[in-house]
DNA sequence: AATTTCTACAACCGCCGACGG
DNA sequence: CCCGTCGGCGGTTGTAGAAAT
């Protein structure tokens, strides 16, 4: 224990870094590559430790980072993926290409916390406060550890995955003050409210081929069925304008709190209550979805002002206007996620994988979910029953998947939406929590 | 204008797991 | 198997600038 070896050496300067010193670095860099990090501020010239640089470098200098204001669909999408991956920011971070961790926790410490209170939810459990204070009475013991880091809270909440009581209503869980910050004026200048009967509006990505590009090999065996999921972005709970949730016959797993994921290719256990227990060491890759209509700004590429991310990389097949439910398809691998090096955690597998399996692919660092996108994904039609019944209780799996092995597309109907937003939220963050392989 | 408080962000610290000798 | 090194992660602290008094 104690402190790295390379601290303990003398006349390392600390605090904030000097232009001169980012120069340095950068220029060290960019010609020879970081290698080890013990050895760049030697070779770089720079009185500081490697840590020091590597932080430097990840938060800071790295040429493929965001600058400026998070949009709300990032701040949105923290939120979510708070919910169910608790304080894990590597993971979060790896969903927000060109967010570094550090980022998104100082934006999560300083900001979002302090908006959830405000909407009377709290930030570590994503429950109505009055709620976590009851659990509290109730619940003295959990409660304490809840308080104590949001990943116990999250399991709380795979606990009542588990063993579902009635759980509180997303519309009771996640209303949200109109007053203050519910209204979305897009950028048609519509008013939405998420008070609002919410459309699924959902953005399709075909996996496979859907325009008939060509698709690097599979690392392992996989049918292209077993590879498309997707996730729905509804008007519900945290703000109008964006909504993760897993479709109720998908389902994307990994396992979080494992550091070398393993890839499964035979999913046969039923999704029972072990589900949750075996399904973390599966690996599903999701696309996404993101709303369009109520949200042209995911189209126009600009929320308020604020340049939205990714929407550029979307391809344009925004298929409906109507107003009511659109989808935009991803017409193939080689945009969104792998443009944007779409992580769902994984990156401990794909640095394996990087290391293993791939070494001939692309010297790129981020590789992350375009890694990912050249392994097999668990997905479809095997296990979309046995997920979708025992986790979507209240989710009739209406929407169908299709393959037919160059293309891949899921036909919805509409019959979700006719669940009150609060049991399809509810759902929603069971799934995600179960997706990413929260273990009890 | 001076001082205090607040806020956002950068950086540090301690710990852990992986890995190699 | 042990031990040291390293990279990485999450919690915490430090700091500069903004806002409030």
């Amino acid at each position: 224990m104690g402190r790295h070896s390379c601290c303990y050496k003398q006349k390392l300067r600390k605090g904030l870094w000097s232009p001169e010193e980012d120069e340095k670095l950068l220029n060290y860099i960019t010609k020879h590559g970081h290698g080890c990090w013990s050895s760049v501020p030697k070779l770089a010239g720079l009185q500081r430790c490697g840590k020091s640089c590597r932080l430097r470098w990840i938060n800071y200098l790295r040429p493929d980072l965001k600058r400026g204001a998070f949009s709300q669909q990032e701040e949105n999408l923290i939120i979510e993926l708070h919910a169910v991956l608790g304080n894990r920011w590597s993971q979060i971070a790896a969903q927000l290409p060109g967010r570094t961790d550090n980022e998104i926790k100082n934006l999560w410490n300083s900001c979002l916390k302090k908006k959830l209170r405000q909407r009377g939810i709290d930030p570590n459990t994503h429950k109505p406060l009055s709620e976590v204070e009851n659990d509290k009475d109730m619940l003295p013991t959990t409660a304490k550890s809840n308080e104590k880091t949001s990943i116990g809270s999250n399991e709380q909440n795979l606990i009542e995955a588990k063993n579902p009581k009635p759980p509180p209503m997303a519309a009771e869980r996640y209303t949200l003050d109109a007053s203050s910050s519910s209204k979305f004026e897009n950028s048609s200048g519509r008013n939405n409210s998420f008070t609002t009967t919410p459309a699924t509006q959902e953005f399709f990505l075909d996996r496979f081929g859907g325009s008939g590009t060509s698709h690097e090999t599979s690392s392992t065996s996989c049918r292209p069925s077993d590879l498309v999921g997707y996730f729905s972005f509804q008007h519900l709970n945290y703000g109008p304008d964006i909504r993760l949730s897993v479709h109720p016959n998908t389902s994307l797993c990994f396992n979080p709190n494992s550091r070398s994921s393993e890839m499964i290719s035979d999913y046969n256990s039923s999704m029972t209550s072990s589900m949750l227990h075996s399904i973390s060491s599966s690996i599903v890759k999701p696309s996404v979805s993101l709303p369009s209509d109520n949200n042209p700004s995911l189209g126009s590429g600009d929320v308020n002002g604020i340049h939205n991310w990714e929407s550029s990389t979307f391809s344009n097949n925004c298929s409906n206007s109507n107003g009511s439910s659109s989808s935009m398809e991803l017409q193939s691998s080689s945009n969104f996620f792998e443009n944007h090096a779409f992580s769902w955690g994984l990156t401990d597998h794909i640095k394996s994988d990087k290391d293993h399996a791939h070494p001939l692919e692309g010297d790129t660092e981020d590789i992350k979910w375009s890694e990912y996108l050249h392994t097999p994904f668990l997905m479809g039609s095997t296990i979309q029953n046995q997920i979708s019944q025992p986790m979507c209780s209240g989710i009739k799996p209406e929407t169908s998947f299709m393959t037919d092995g160059s293309s891949t597309s899921w036909h919805h109907n509409q019959h979700q939406q006719a669940l009150p937003a609060s049991d399809i939220y509810t759902k929603d963050l069971q799934r995600l929590a179960v997706a990413f392989g929260q273990t009890l």
